[in-house]
DNA sequence: AATGCTTACGGGTCACGTAATGATT
DNA sequence: AATCATTACGTGACCCGTAAGCATT
């Protein structure tokens, strides 16, 4: 019934969160606001938190937020540390020097 | 044109990774074989590597797909921690002490 | 013939963009 | 009135399950 946050999800919070700003976020990311608002909503509501305070006319984090946006930049580069490991090591494999 | 891998594709990998055993992994999954093949062909194609020797009967881990299996668990933890920091942040957060 | 991965096919959900709405200055 | 986030609405893509196909033992 909870699953994982998405990598998307965490993508789009992010800029959202450096930004302060759904607009730049979005050219940013380079969809339209709307989508970006959503995605938004759908993770606070997947992790049951409120990331972002936007009462006013500012946006601003949330505790939870400032708290999300420092571990997502490690979690996003841990991801795509993963991809890059995965195509370095076909790159660095000599085909027929397989593993077995 | 190259967007990045996402989680649920990761844990599809992982599964089938550790299983070596396509069936196997699904049911893990709670998922059935034919959308988890699919998924790990889409992830090999995103990532442009072979992940998966599936040519006899025995699946086998490609040097790709084992430094993809070592460093995904390492990715996926980060996520998970990234969503528990957040949430714990909101937890610990008393309503009225907030960073302003 | 049995086992196991893959391709074919149909359906429901999801993400997007455009347009309209609401709220704040 | 202007700015900016959200809600409404319709469309295309994506993911899943069932069923059929194909290869190996």
């Amino acid at each position: 019934m909870m699953d994982p946050m998405e990598v998307r999800e965490l993508r789009y919070f992010v800029a959202v969160a450096e930004e302060l700003h759904f607009g730049r976020a979005a050219e940013r990311l380079g969809i339209a606001q709307p989508p970006l608002s959503r995605a938004i909503q759908q993770l606070e509501r997947r992790l049951k938190v409120t990331l972002l305070d936007r009462n006013t006319r500012a946006v601003r984090l949330t505790p939870a937020g400032d708290a999300l946006l420092r571990e997502g930049h490690t979690a996003l580069a841990a991801m795509a540390r993963a991809a890059r490991s995965a195509q370095r090591a076909a790159r660095d494999t000599i085909p027929g020097t397989l593993t077995a």
